[in-house]
DNA sequence: CGATGCGTTGATAACTTTCAAATTTAGTGG
DNA sequence: CCACTAAATTTGAAAGTTATCAACGCATCG
């Protein structure tokens, strides 16, 4: 399963208004001295696209000719097995560019969580920045080499138990998308399990669990408060 | 956990003499005319070292300044968790690209599982040589583009009952080094349970079933010879 | 021939899923 | 804003799967 590919930039995450030229990575890496950078140029090259929770952003027969970077919203991307099950492939919050690994297809289909906002970027758009500078390629091939790590990750993150799997989710998410030791989920627990190789009772079961323990308290079921970080971090591995 | 960065190229994959130049890759992609290609640069930039058996590539705390390409033997790329787990990244096997993922510093740990022989070359050397080249950039974009399609299957592989694991381990190694139906496995079935997940006892168990269900057939240890490969899609989902 | 490493097989325990039901939350219409 | 209905989440009990612990077989190597 899989992410498609999420990379986080360091940018503000928090209700990043559309349209707005967001400003360069900071430090992100050595560029050379005056080219462009990806992050000033995607929304030149892109436009900003609506869409409402719940509604398909792409499907995974369609062919892919766009990236997408989220500006608000929250976006899930995930594929049918034959099985009937849905592996959830990747969560991305604003800043988060995914799209990056596809081939002449997508390999998953995308949907939005919550009602979101993207900048849509036409991938032979960007091919041709990047064969023209060779700072952008470098720039989308360290995207790309991140996301890989990332997706390493989840690699390490499948092998260990239910609640290794739910704690190492709070930590990404707190990392990703908290305000201090609040975390707040703009997915259902259905997605989580679905991201995490797991069943809806388990994660349920795991949160209940880590809440006797006091690791951590979920006062809605959406928003989880981390009581004790050291605690989740040695269940993490 | 995972596999650093596997890229296979089209290229003849069994006995390969070392230091011969690879031919370039076959309709791998379009590319500018008259530039040079990857396959044929990296012998040009790098040097072929060998190592015996069971000795170490690199380990996960060196820096990570090459890039490598696997001339002939196997590699398998890990990680020690914390709780003393392995976990294997990956396997590598002649034609395979390994080490683009890295960042400054290796999350992984590299060993030979045979007497294998690597083109080494310096990571550095080749990012001079892409932001000279388009035409290389293009192609190490597309590379790690690949390993990252790659690592979202085995997320989806991971997530399935030991019996699909086995089974999509199966389909995959004979994709890769399997002449016919014969497969010769160059790990041993620790390295195959650490791999996907389970205990060295499940995988012995599950190929014992697929063997029952005459879905393989298992002369020696390290030859699968695949009797059903319908029976094992099905499994693989 | 005995030691050692690797692989297989068996029995039991631990963990996760499945099936079912209760409870809470969210959405809709009045 | 309240009531009602549907959806989401939580909890319980039983079943299924995989891990753990243990023993055995087989091959290689000295």
């Amino acid at each position: 399963m899989l992410a498609q590919t999420a990379i986080r930039t360091a940018q503000p995450r928090h209700f990043v208004p559309p349209m707005r030229n967001p400003r360069p990575a900071a430090g992100a890496f050595a560029r050379g001295e005056g080219a462009e950078s990806l992050q000033q140029s995607l929304p030149l090259m892109g436009a900003t696209m609506s869409y409402p929770r719940n509604t398909e952003i792409f499907g995974e027969d369609e062919p892919s000719d766009y990236l997408y970077k989220v500006v608000s919203g929250s976006v899930r991307t995930y594929k049918i097995l034959s099985d009937g099950r849905r592996q959830i492939g990747g969560f991305y919050l604003p800043g988060d560019v995914f799209g990056l690994e596809s081939a002449d297809e997508h390999s998953f289909s995308a949907e939005a969580i919550t009602d979101t906002k993207l900048l849509v970027v036409k991938r032979s758009a960007v091919a041709a920045l990047a064969s023209r500078d060779a700072g952008i390629a470098r720039e989308l091939f360290d995207l790309t080499g991140r996301e890989l790590r990332r997706m390493q990750e989840r690699v390490l993150l499948l092998v260990k138990s239910a609640q290794e799997r739910v704690a190492s989710f709070l930590l990404e998410m707190a990392e990703r998308a908290s305000a201090g030791n609040i975390v707040e989920l703009p997915m259902s627990r259905q997605d989580i399990a679905d991201y995490l190789g797991l069943t809806i009772e388990t994660v349920s079961r795991t949160l209940s669990g880590l809440e006797s323990a006091a690791a951590i308290e979920v006062p809605t079921s959406r928003r989880i408060v981390l009581r004790n970080r050291p605690a989740l971090n040695r269940l993490n591995g």
